[in-house]
DNA sequence: TTGTATGCGTTATCAC
DNA sequence: GTGATAACGCATACAA
C-alpha cells in the first residue's frame, strides 16, 4: 500500500505538498500539481480513509441499523439510502439489529468510535437508546430515525404518512360499499401500527359505521401473524366484508386464511394492505396497498445526514412522506345478495 | 469521546497499563486491573477502532458487495453472512454494485483503505475485478466469491451446487413424463446460469430427450425477462410441456406469461424454478424450486474470512452447497390426450 | 508556493 | 508490573 509518504518522495516534493494536491488546496502551483498526480496515478495510490478519519475525526460511513434486512421492507429503504450516499461520498455500513435492542445497543456503541457522518436508524425498541443516539450527537454524528420513531425523540426523523394513507385506504373500502371492516394492526407499542390504526378509525368514524373490539386484531408485521389473525376475523359470527391489514405482509396471510376458509377474494373479502412491496404484483389476487415510496425513506434520511455534515444546522425536522393508493385485485365492491357478474349466487351469511 | 489518554490519568497509570488491560494481557496486577476497569465503566469509555486500526494495520470490518439488496436472492446471503459476521466481532459494510463494474472497482478502491479484515463480492462483472481483488489479498485482507466465480480466479469461494440441483429438477420433469422440456437461463456470462444450463443438458442428455436450439432461451435473471422469454416459448408450434427456469424471477416472469397465455400451470405447463425465495409458497400456483440454502452461503463466506483473520493458511477452498428440490404445485405429471381429473378436455395442440 | 512539525488514539517495544 | 515513547497515515497550522 502506497502512503502518501512514498508519493511525496517520488514526486519530490514534501507530503503537506501532497495532502495540498489530494485536497484540491488551489495553492498549488500547476507544474507541481501536475507531477503529484502522476505519481499518484502510476502508483494507483488511494489516500487512507483511516489516516484521514482519525486526523479529522470523522469518517464518509453512515451507519444503518435495521431490525432485519430479510424483510422485504427494509431493503428498498436501505438501497434508497444507499444511493444516495454513494452518490454523495458516503458509505453504508449495514446492521441487523433483529429486532433485539442488546445488538443494536452492541452496534451502536461500537460503531462509533469509528466515528461514521451519520446514524440511520430503524429503532428495535421505541423505549430504549436515546442516550445511545444522544451519544452520536455528540459526537457530531448526525441521527435521523426512520419509519419508526420513539415517542421522546425531538431530532431528525422520516417516516410515511401512516395515519393519512391508513385513512385513505379504508376510505376506499367503505366507497365500495363496505360496512364491516375489520383490521389487523401492526404491534400497537410502535408508531407506525399506532398512526395505521387510527388512521382507520378516524375513517371508520367519519362514516359513522361501528368498530366492534373484536374488529381490531394486533398482530405481528408478518405472514404468520395476519393469517392467525384473519382465521379470527372469519370465524366471527358477523365476518366483516373487508380487512385493512397494516402491512402487505399481514395482508398476504390474510389472503391465505380467507383461501383455506374456502372464501374468495375479493368476491366474498376485501384485503388491504400497506406497503407497496414488490411483490404485490405476483400474488393472487394482486394485493391493493397504500404505496409508501419505500426507497424514498432511505433516500431522505441520507440526505439530511449529508445536509448535517456539510453544515445545515436548521431544527429537527420530521419528513412525512405522502402515499398513494394501488388499488389491484384484491379489494372490490361489497357483492349484494343479488347474482354477481360472475353469475355465482352469493350465499347469504349466518349473522 | 473519552480517550485511553483520559483513562489513564483518571485510574493513575500510563496509557500502556491501560491498554494492557483492554488487551487482557496477564501481566496486569489484580488491583491495578479493577482501579482501571471501574474509571473505564465510569465514563462509559469504548476504544477507538479507528486508532486501533491505523495502529494495527486492519478493522473488524467485512466489506461485502453484492450487484443489489432489493434483488430478492441477496437478503439472504447479507444476512446469513452478517450473522456469523457479528458473533466473531467483525462488522459488515454493505455495498450495492448495481450489477456495474464501475461502482463496484469505486467502492473496492476506496474501501480498501479500511484495511477491512476482507472482502466478500458476488461479482458484477465475471471478467473484470481481478487486480482488485488480488490488491486486498496483498494488503491482508481475505476475499471469498459468493455464487458467482470469475473463471480464472483460483482463491476462496462459495457456491450452491448448480449444476447437480438443475440436474436434479431436470431428471424430476422427466420423471413427471414431460419430454418437452425447454429452459430460460440466465445470462450466460455468468457461471451460474451455464452450470444449471449444463444440469439441464446432462439430464436431457441422459434420458436421450432433444433440445431444440429454440427451447433455450437467455433471459436475465428478473420476472420481465422470464416473462418475455416464456412468450416466445409459449408461441411455439412445438410448445413445451414443461419450463425449468434458471432462477425463481423467472419462474414468476413464465407463469405470469402462461396465465396470459390462457394456460394453466400445472395442468397446461410445468414451471420449475431455482433458490427457493421465501415468497415462492405465496405464489399461485407455490412455485416448485431449487432450494439452494440462500443464508448458508453468506455464512460460509463469512467463516472464511474469519478463519483467514485467525491464520488459517490452507489451500484456496471452493465450497460448494450441496442443493435440494422443493416440490410445490407448479410442476406436475404431463397430462395425456385423455380427461384430467378436472374433466377438461385437454385440446390436442397443432403441432 | 512549499516544507516542517504536531497530533489524532491506539499498540508495541523497551527500559525501569 | 509499569511507564515512556515511537509509529501507523493523514491534515493542518505555521514557518520559510
Amino acid at each position: 500500500m502506497a502512503t502518501i509518504k512514498q508519493i511525496a518522495k517520488l514526486a519530490g516534493v514534501s507530503i503537506g505538498t501532497v495532502s495540498n494536491v489530494l485536497n484540491e488546496l488551489p495553492s498549488v502551483r500547476e507544474a507541481t500539481r501536475k507531477r503529484v498526480l502522476t505519481v499518484i496515478d502510476s502508483l494507483g495510490y488511494q489516500p487512507s480513509l483511516l489516516g484521514r478519519a482519525l486526523r479529522k475525526d470523522q469518517t464518509n460511513m453512515i451507519v444503518m441499523i435495521v431490525p432485519d434486512i430479510t424483510n422485504p421492507f427494509f431493503p428498498g429503504v436501505v438501497r434508497g439510502a444507499e444511493d444516495v450516499a454513494f452518490q454523495n461520498g458516503y458509505r453504508l455500513v449495514l446492521c441487523n439489529s433483529d429486532n433485539d435492542y442488546a445488538k443494536e445497543s452492541a452496534y451502536m456503541r461500537e460503531l462509533r468510535t469509528y466515528r461514521p457522518s451519520g446514524l440511520i436508524i430503524v429503532p428495535a425498541d421505541l423505549s430504549k437508546g436515546q442516550e445511545e443516539a444522544r451519544a452520536y450527537l455528540n459526537a457530531g454524528s448526525a441521527v435521523v430515525y426512520v419509519d419508526r420513531i420513539p415517542s421522546r425523540w425531538r431530532g431528525d426523523a422520516v417516516t410515511s404518512a401512516h395515519e393519512e394513507g391508513a385513512y385513505e385506504a379504508t376510505k376506499h373500502l367503505i366507497a365500495l360499499g363496505h360496512k364491516r371492516i375489520a383490521t389487523i394492526t401492526g404491534p400497537l407499542q410502535g408508531t407506525s401500527a399506532v398512526q395505521r390504526l387510527a388512521g382507520f378509525q378516524r375513517a371508520m368514524n367519519e362514516a359513522r359505521l361501528p368498530v366492534p373490539t373484536q374488529y381490531i386484531q394486533e398482530s405481528n408485521f408478518n405472514r404468520a401473524g395476519g393469517c392467525e389473525k384473519a382465521e379470527l376475523l372469519l370465524k366471527l359470527r358477523a365476518r366483516p366484508t373487508a380487512i385493512f391489514a397494516a402491512n402487505d405482509l399481514i395482508a398476504m396471510g390474510a389472503i391465505k386464511a380467507a383461501r383455506r376458509a374456502g372464501l374468495s377474494c375479493p368476491d366474498d373479502i376485501s384485503i388491504f394492505g400497506f406497503d407497496n412491496l414488490e411483490i404485490d404484483d405476483e400474488t393472487t389476487p394482486a394485493l391493493s396497498t397504500v404505496d409508501q415510496f419505500i426507497s424514498e425513506l432511505g433516500a431522505r434520511a441520507a440526505q439530511i445526514v449529508i445536509n448535517r455534515v456539510a453544515g445545515d444546522k436548521s431544527a429537527a425536522k420530521h419528513i412525512c412522506i405522502p402515499t398513494c393508493l394501488r388499488l389491484r385485485g384484491s379489494t372490490g365492491a361489497l357483492k349484494t345478495r343479488r347474482a354477481t357478474a360472475t353469475g355465482k349466487k352469493v350465499v347469504e351469511r349466518k349473522s
